[in-house]
DNA sequence: CGCTATTGAGTTGTGCACAACTTAATTGCG
DNA sequence: CGCAATTAAGTTGTGCACAACTCAATAGCG
């Protein structure tokens, strides 16, 4: 994992440098501007395509793991999705307010509470089938860019999810 | 945790179908999972990176814009951020309860609102040269992947931005 | 067994994103 | 000129993300 970043020392000597501190500056503001927008840009086209589902994008991410792995308890449905309770209480509060989940606390461990859908629940997965459908549209982006940008994301979250262990961000 | 998943067609055996709807679902869940998983580990390196300069993530993104043109109206700022007044005002208060910008009516145009950095906001950027190599160095990728991930986001977000004029999204 | 440490949910508070709306200033057309 | 349409900020309300906390239940150790 090497940064051929590292090695120009920015800045304060000056004029032979490629790239003073201010430019850094700049450069770092393309890439995380740009990761920022797609995430942006991809959450209003499924704000309209789930519109008529009447889900948010993340209250969907959370009916497609409930789809996928039936019922669960809120702390693995965390872990498929990377958020804590902080989130999902209140998000989990409002699907079962619209009917589309029951939340129950397990018999065999009364902290856990186990989250299953309803039958309106596992109805809407069939409409949710045009979803994907029109996401890929909207993207423009054939299966094997698609599937490339997501290794490519992955790796990327894998190597962020490590900080705050190691010593990058020590000062020195 | 890799989901080499998408190969597998678990299925409903099926005519010749190489993805059944159930398994779009899965498909699509990779992809906004990752973009969506991607940005919120970003944003979690940048929120410890930016802790001892007292700024957000979004405040960040501000005062870079501001540092690289100066004093600007609320509108040009939002389009350089693609955020509206809604975002934008409620931020630039609490940065300028922070003591980093000033925010004063145009004379020339009373309905336009020009942000200008302080002295103390300036001040900031000198601290803040140290921001891009710590996130270069969580991220563990060299110039030109990050330069060609930059390239694919942009060309994502342009395609995803120009949703809900055309019929990418009906059902046909 | 008893007690402490840990665990799972939930709550509270802050900040961001966005839709929908309000208000005031300016533009521009008849 | 006069007035309707547009424009720039700001406000309100909803929902998400996350830190920090509470509370109750369970696990586990002496």
């Amino acid at each position: 994992m090497h940064n051929s970043i590292a090695r120009e020392n920015r800045s304060d000597t000056l004029e032979g440098m490629t790239t003073p501190a201010t430019d850094w500056l700049r450069l770092d503001q393309q890439i995380c501007f740009s990761l920022n927008a797609a995430s942006r840009a991809f959450n209003g086209v499924y704000r309209v395509v789930l519109k008529d589902l009447g889900l948010t994008y993340p209250q969907y991410l959370v009916m497609l793991v409930l789809w996928e792995h039936g019922e669960l308890p809120v702390k693995k449905l965390g872990e498929h999705l990377r958020l804590d309770s902080g989130t999902l209480s209140p998000l989990l509060k409002r699907l079962e307010a619209a009917g589309l989940v029951r939340r129950e606390r397990s018999a065999s461990d009364e902290r856990s509470v186990r989250v299953r859908p309803t039958g309106e629940g596992l109805a809407l997965r069939e409409r949710a089938t045009e979803v994907p459908r029109r996401i890929a549209a909207a993207t423009g982006l054939d299966l094997a860019e698609v599937q490339d940008l997501r290794t490519r994301l992955d790796r990327l979250t894998a190597a962020l999810d490590g900080y705050g262990t190691d010593a990058a961000g020590a000062p020195s």
